[in-house]
DNA sequence: ATGGGAAGTGAATCCCCAT
DNA sequence: AATGGGGATTCACTTCCCA
């Protein structure tokens, strides 16, 4: 079995271009914040925001499997004391392209240390914005399941009467339950926030996220051997993570100082096959990688 | 010292224009979700909300002081299985009126409405959105603050030139010089996430909040004997935690129901300042109330 | 007073079926 | 066809009750 993980080095529009069309089945990217300042990396002026990523938008929705999934890792800035309306904007227009707004999740960001300024308190959620080309897309809920809380543990321990048949809610709101049903229940559904730390240890991309983002939405929104694609690689957590999960990934940065290190930092992974597998093989699987 | 409790029985934006000029220091409410309340309050359907919301939002502006805060409680449903873009339009619509959109907290609900559907996880959040009529509102940080955690102690106990240089890069914020200020504090400054439950025992009122929502802007944003007002006042929680915390306060309401709901709730508690003070002053203040 | 167990309920959403 | 009502599904908290 053989794992593709392409990295492009290029402009996102135009290398996205030469994808085919419906042959990707997830798309994770955190694309450059809008920035006032000109030369920050990847800065774009929040007016401009819209303008820049509507053309990036429409080359995804095409190269997107029709059962597939885009994850837009997103926060407005603050502009002058108010927060930019560039992230509203883009959804509604992205709307007309086509992508259908299906939920945003929360990152609740941990571990962010407290901050002060006059006005405002420090930032520690990010939105995750799922869009999708039709109602009718994958999501594999099974694989990203939670331990039931504590409370689980005192409730099932003695069943009442009412507990063993469906109780109907009183006050006519239609809601019941059957309480048995949940005895010997380990797992849980998780929820639409997600509570993960800030990543801590990569000091070279500026917009960097943590594995467990990634490898969250990889297991809800793929199978093994799909592909994932990401249009702004950074410091390429998305690939690395798609290739440990045995995903195909293609990635496009258009900073050689980002390409040239996931690829530096590729190439002692690709070393791993030509060693007794037995030491590696339960975390990183057989791969191969191309670099363009 | 007399503190005020107002509550009009009427339509929010009849009673609104009966109300002074800048005489309002926060505006919190919770108005009826689009679709939500068919039975109480006739549901609003999503595609009228923004035309429905922005003369309520006109007269909120007008009312408000130039350094007050309007906090607004609310969540799209999903339509069709997308999330509705009311919410979007409506910030983008009361920007034009003269809003500004200064911040977005996230309530983070501890206890979410369970359920399962194939392509979608239960919803756990709502926003809270912050509009100022000025770029200097009063805002009291400092009452909210909240004992440091277990993993900033840690954090800040060993702090390396590598974190200040990271949290530099990150966000060009500035943050990362100040770090060291924090070692030895005992209370930090909150974020822009509130972690709360939902009300699940009110009887009476589908939609309650937690009295610690109010509370914490309360606090954040007003000083006692200021004035607060909740257009949408429902179960009355904005009002109670006002005049407990010795705010006037101002509740409009349509529904009889609720209007006579609040009001009883409220007349118990004139009977305090009958009694002996001792043994009510330090939660209840002492206090009148003026029912129209 | 305290504590543990029992019971009740919430701004939900999807799917199907009836007009 | 669109639109609307009703059933099914599900988690964690809070109050109530009794020892």
């Amino acid at each position: 079995m053989e794992i593709r993980t392409d990295l492009i080095l290029g402009d996102s529009v135009k290398e996205l271009k030469k994808l085919p069309d419906n042959s990707v089945d997830l798309i994770i990217t955190s694309p450059p914040y809008a920035d006032q300042r000109k030369d920050t990396y990847g800065g774009i002026h929040p007016n401009k925001y819209v303008e820049w990523f509507l053309p990036i938008s429409k080359e995804l929705l095409r190269v997107l499997k029709p059962d597939g999934t885009f994850i837009l890792n997103i926060k407005e800035k603050v502009v002058n004391g108010e927060r930019s309306t560039y992230v509203m904007e883009l959804i509604i227009e992205m709307r007309k392209q086509g992508w259908l707004w299906t939920e945003e999740f929360i990152w609740h960001k941990k571990n962010s240390f407290p901050g002060k300024w006059p006005n405002r308190f420090r930032d520690s959620w990010e939105r995750l914005i799922q869009f999708n080309k039709s109602k009718n897309f994958n999501m594999y809920q099974d694989e990203v399941k939670i331990p039931i809380g504590d409370w689980a543990k005192g409730r099932l321990k003695n069943l009442s009467d009412t507990d063993k048949v469906r109780d109907n809610a009183k006050n006519g709101s239609g809601f019941g339950k059957n309480v048995s049903n949940w005895v010997g229940k380990e797992t849980v559904y998780p929820t639409n926030v997600l509570h993960l730390a800030t990543e801590c240890n990569n000091k070279n991309h500026s917009a960097a996220f943590p594995e467990e983002l990634p490898e969250w939405f990889i297991k809800l929104f793929t199978k093994e051997l799909d592909t994932v694609l990401d249009p702004f690689a950074g410091s390429g957590t998305t690939l690395f993570v798609s290739n440990r999960m045995k995903r195909h990934s293609i990635g496009i940065e258009i900073m050689p100082e980002y390409y040239e290190m996931i690829k530096s930092k590729i190439r002692p992974v690709e070393l791993y096959i030509l060693e007794p597998k037995t030491k590696y093989e339960k975390t990183r699987p057989e791969s191969s990688y191309a670099i363009r």
